[in-house]
DNA sequence: TCTGGTAATATGTCTGCACATATTATCCAA
DNA sequence: TTGGATAATATGTGCAGACATATTACCAGA
């Protein structure tokens, strides 16, 4: 028998997978519930629990009190991925990294970014254009909205030398953000930084982020031609 | 006093949550063991246990045993982005979803993507390409290659009038993959099918699934111009 | 037939305890 | 001084029991 190998949780979510996989519970279809899988794994509640909501947050199990648990019909397979520190990317390559911060500006941001920030009047705002090179070749252009009634102390840090992504992480911690991704041809301007040319496929990532309501930064980083963003799941 | 307020685990997170950002634990800065914490809330360990493992797995916390907890120094903030099934999401916007096979033939992948699907010698494989629309118009297209030697019942289907990803979805589950995100600029054979110019920039996702070890697909989706994947934080 | 209240039920979570395990610190001996 | 055994410690996890809470099913009354 195989009666008390599944003492721990992750071997109960092992054998869920397994059955998930392996048809025995089909998509769409309930599991039996906690108890009864206590029972027949031979281990507590709790355990059955851990594994089952591991797996529901990994989103191949679908959890509602009294309904119970399915098998999800559309396994929504989430992918976690990091958002990447340019420096640590970099460095993690065992390539040289280097900042130059090309402009740094007060001004207004254009309305549609103000909309995605949910700016409020008399927001004041400066903006600071960088490039990150990897071993001196230009790997990221960032064009960045920093809300300085948010973070005042922004105002009296120039950017000349520390990247305004690191000094914001010390600085100016968020709640919350929200985070698009897209290919955008290069403008004469992007293809400039990076040194590629203009119409060039370029993968572009959109942020803002907030402490709570009060918008902290918008940014926009174009990353050099040939960049790919990967995860695994 | 507000002694007993913290007596369910998403209260403690948020009270850590909260000296995090207050910066009373700094970045890189020990945070009082469990036992300690749950002295001071007023709880049981495995309360607080619970919410310093999720901050953990959120990336704001890194905790190793013996070691203790501590502040993340990297906020490695991990987005969870949902990897979108087109159907599902054409249909959540309210528009028409269409699906037109464009062509089904056996063949060899390409050197490259052999190799990352780590394909074994004497698998056979078959080449499917489709584009899907959104009220008729081109969304995205799709360049699939399928392992028969894994998959072999896909031998038998055509994927004439059922899209690949949903007859694989549900007959082929796999157990994990790669996923890749880029910028392209559309060649000829793509900005054909999505209808735009030649070089416009095309948002590509690039995805390996595995049954275990053994290679179930390899597919290359290029969107039409504009599209734009987000997720939040 | 419809509506609202109530009971039943599955998951969600807390508690207090125990032991497991990884990792660091320490101390002793060579 | 160095190496290795050993102790100390913080997190990881298990268990049994209890109560909380959301949601469904059902039934009585209008």
């Amino acid at each position: 028998m195989t009666e008390a190998a599944f003492k721990n949780w992750q071997a109960v979510q092992d054998e869920v997978r397994r059955r998930i996989h392996a048809r025995i519970w089909a998509p769409g279809e309930m599991i039996p519930n906690e108890q009864d899988l206590a029972e027949e794994f031979g281990c507590a509640r709790a355990t059955v629990n851990r594994a089952l909501r591991n797996l529901s947050d990994a989103g191949l199990l679908e959890r509602r009190r009294k309904a119970g648990t399915r098998v999800a019909l559309h396994p929504v397979r989430k992918a976690t991925l990091n958002i990447p520190m340019i420096r640590k990317e970099i460095e993690d390559r065992g390539q040289s990294y280097g900042y130059e911060r090309l402009m740094y500006r007060d001004g207004v941001p254009p309305e549609e970014l103000s909309r995605r920030m949910k700016a409020r009047a008399g927001d004041r705002f400066v903006r600071v254009t960088s490039v990150q090179t990897a071993d001196g070749a230009p790997f990221v252009f960032e064009d960045r909205w920093i809300n300085l009634s948010t973070v005042p102390a922004a105002a009296a840090e120039g950017f000349e030398t520390v990247s305004a992504n690191e000094w914001l992480l010390t600085n100016a911690p968020y709640t919350e953000g929200d985070i698009g991704f897209f290919a955008s041809n290069a403008s004469d301007e992007v293809a400039g930084v990076l040194g590629c040319e203009p119409g060039a496929a370029i993968f572009v990532i959109d942020r803002v982020t907030w402490d709570n309501d009060r918008s902290i930064t918008g940014v926009r980083q174009y990353f050099r031609p040939g960049y790919r963003m990967e995860t695994s799941i």
